[in-house]
DNA sequence: TAGTGCATGTAATGCGTTACATGATTTC
DNA sequence: GAAATCATGTAACGCATTACATGCACTA
């Protein structure tokens, strides 16, 4: 499991056979959300993958569409679930530029410094209406998947949520007439 | 504001003068949860800083020890408060890899998909823990420093609390006797 | 026929951490 | 006298994104 696309890779096609590009496709509307991924990372990791023998490649094209599907093998899937069950600390980071900013609103007077949490709550809003939408995207998805979308959907509500309580609790902003 | 370390600077500095080396300190109990620099970042931003005129620096040694003691100058405070009010997309990126665990758990048996859950609890509980203590540390923080503060621990604690919820949910798993 | 989506791939770049080097001071 | 802490700094490395290159297929 050595590097960050590698457990992705072998989660996803754990899901179904899929090509690099649909690889892609299906983090940018998951996954990336709290692990992202990009070609420069999945096409190289693919091959070696194959080259490991925990994916097997096949060729599919679509009409002279070069297209390669890759399916896990029997050592992919124990290599996917050695590392579900691993022990070790697990990364767990955020950067958060909005949040830098309200730590150093001290800086700033007090209305401006509200409008830092204006903002805050609006981008999550924003966030909330793209999760709401890709929870209406037709089709089942399986019981953890469909777990952490739920969880996306919890938390950037209470995000949003946080934020228009302080809003409240630090006074309504004195806004023009 | 070319880089990433730079507001951190800035904004630390704009809390009262201090050193590279305080500087990282202060990083290491209250950004680094959102937004974390190293000594390879910082000692050369506060050159470059130095250089520009957003900073200067004061010998301060203590006894033989070297130190050197940066302060916000006028045009330094003017630029954070100009990063501050600056308008475009603010990074926010997550690299949640129990997160990551739980969208594939449905590789593994449901009582070891629920151990994922028991891991995530723990993990916030432990940042609770950290947290808690950074909160009893003596001194008074600016409003917005502890309202980020607050963040932290009112984040974590829903975090602890999501996971309890959905082991709840998921039926209490079989533990042996 | 022009634009968008499908599909694969890589080179360059930038960024940030890790690890190391050095040395003084305080604490046990 | 050893270990931890204060203090500054950089080189090497690894990782990930960005941008680009290429070309087919479908649709408006």
């Amino acid at each position: 499991m050595s590097t960050a696309v590698t457990p992705v890779v072998l989660g996803l096609l754990s899901l179904g056979p899929r090509s690099g590009y649909e690889i892609k496709a299906t983090v940018d509307r998951s996954t990336r959300f709290f692990w992202a991924a990009s070609y420069g990372q999945i096409y190289p990791e693919l091959r070696r993958l194959e080259g490991e023998g925990l994916i097997e490649g096949e060729d599919a094209p679509n009409g002279a569409r070069a297209r390669r599907l890759y399916r896990l093998t029997p050592a992919g899937r124990e290599a996917l679930e050695a590392w579900l069950r691993s022990e070790g600390r697990l990364t767990i980071e955020l950067r958060d530029e909005s949040l830098l900013r309200i730590f150093f609103a001290d800086a700033l007077p007090h209305d401006d410094a509200l409008e830092l949490l204006e903002t805050r709550k609006r981008i999550f809003e924003e966030v909330l209406a793209r999760l709401h939408e890709i929870d209406a995207l037709p089709g089942e998805d399986p019981p953890f998947v469909d777990l952490v979308l739920r969880w996306g959907i919890a938390y950037t509500e209470w995000e949003a949520q946080w934020c228009a309580e302080q809003l409240q609790r630090l006074g309504p902003s004195t806004t023009p007439a």
